[in-house]
DNA sequence: GTTCCGCATGAATCGATAG
DNA sequence: ACTATCGATTCATGCGGAA
């Protein structure tokens, strides 16, 4: 197998996106400012002005991607006034109109979020990671994700003697034997669509809140060795690094040079053949 | 403390909910037939007609409830043609524009979730449970709900018997007595939005849709003992039985006889004041 | 009384077949 | 082309009978 390639592109994804060949991206996993955070970038998105700020990118996502593609979107509406703000919502329905299939809604439920409240509200603890698609046959691999199964296989193993057992596992490591599905459907099951994991907390360098077993699990999903995936906001480049050490190629897009640099740092270490794209270009200021 | 009471209503609730007074109702928790389903029920409302369905009765629902309740909506959208269908997030953009307030979507995490393998996705383990207030002071008593310290979900208590859930209720209803005070303030904490509840599924002989503790958890958080609680889709009567349980007052609807009959059987057992409300009607066939 | 095992049962969804 | 019905698939849970 070559060394899967990463390519990190500091600009904005913008106008960075059309350098991409069109039918050319497996999976895009990306999580995008949320609307009136990091101030700093992207110039803040107002929540009215979210869904005509995203349709541009989205856009140019749905260029890129391959028919069989999957583009998951992690996103999060903001609490404005005591209500929850529409824009997701509205987003969702824009996207469609603009060519998407809104084919899943996955819940990835933050389990250490610490509980704590405010006067009319607990604390939120789950994050929507909505799935579009480009087409209704798109790659899907399921078996990769599979997971131990509840409690009535702990009993059924139990049948199993100890060689029985050693037999099965060595099969299992041995490649890909018909027997293998046999072996999985004891023990495994799939999984449904809540995510149960946590944040990561203590990692004060960046501010990736996306535990890497987010984009891992997805990466795995919708795609195989040599790949493409891609992240247009690639902050300090948790997506990219997953992707990596998962044998699948992988594009990151920062805006921020301080957050491109840092994923740069964490990429350099890793077995990839490192491209960079540092086009020069006149930053738009308009947003 | 006076027995608290409880109204059944048999009938539509498109009419029925004319008859209850304005600015009544403290809480509002129902799980409406969803798209599609129920077909032999209320004529299996198609997902593109959904909204306009279910507008007429959210009106009545914001005229009678007070300006302090709030509206607890469980929903679910339907897969149709491989995509999410948008009918939910229709009805909460129309919801708003008829005067409603979106405070709040909690998740339901169902670990039992229906079974089964497709090659497009995995099984739904989750539901929304909408939260929609008349105005933004409403009341809420989060103490009433505060859970044990680390996993709040796995420590909840699943197999009490009946007399069991009378005596905790009796405890919490005497008032919150200091001694109770201090011991919840060192070992409780406040919970998430995320609930996690295993469906009823073989259950004794009705088929409630919810577990008890889902109702039973907002009419804690949304209301006190005497307070007025409303399911305009009662089914076989859990919510009202939650709502009397607790000490609040409860209202009913119930289109079909069968579920309101097995509602009324189940009330007769408990210490309610009951009242039954069975104004003969025209059957509404344009539904 | 326990623990263990077998079994039925769900707010489901897809793909194929038939009208 | 569009709708209606049917079979296959799948797993956590609670109940009941057995050891």
């Amino acid at each position: 197998m070559p060394r899967p390639e990463i390519r990190l592109v500091l600009g904005d994804c913008r106008q960075r996106l059309k350098e991409i060949e069109s039918d050319s991206v497996d999976l895009v996993v990306t999580s995008p400012p949320y609307a009136d955070s990091r101030a700093n970038t992207y110039g803040g998105i107002r929540p009215d002005e979210y869904v005509e700020w995203f349709l541009p990118i989205s856009a140019e996502l749905l260029r890129v991607l391959k028919p069989t593609g999957t583009f998951i979107l992690n996103i999060k509406e903001k609490v404005v006034n005591g209500e929850r703000h529409t824009y997701v919502l509205e987003l969702i329905l824009a996207m469609r109109r603009q060519g998407w299939l809104w084919t899943e809604e996955f819940i990835w439920h933050k389990k250490n979020s610490y509980p704590g409240k405010w006067p009319n509200r607990f604390r939120d603890a789950w994050e929507r990671l909505l799935q579009f698609n480009k087409s209704r046959k798109f790659n899907m691999y399921q078996e990769a994700v599979m997971v131990p199964m509840g409690d009535w296989a702990k009993s059924r193993l139990k049948k199993l003697s100890e060689t029985d057992k050693i037999r099965d596992v060595s099969k299992v490591g041995s490649g890909f034997g018909k027997n293998i599905s046999n072996w999985l459907r004891r023990e495994m099951a799939y999984p449904d669509n809540v995510l149960h994991m946590a944040t990561e907390c203590s990692n004060k360098n960046h501010s990736a809140v996306f535990p890497e077993e987010l984009p891992e699990w997805f990466i795995k999903l919708f795609t195989v060795e040599g790949d493409w995936v891609l992240d247009p906001f690639m902050g300090s480049g948790t997506t990219v690094c997953a992707a990596n050490r998962l044998g699948r190629n992988a594009i990151g897009i920062e805006l921020l040079p301080e957050h491109y640099e840092l994923a740069r740092r964490r990429v350099e270490s890793l077995p990839a053949l490192l491209l960079e794209v540092k086009t020069e270009y006149a930053p738009d200021q308009s947003c």
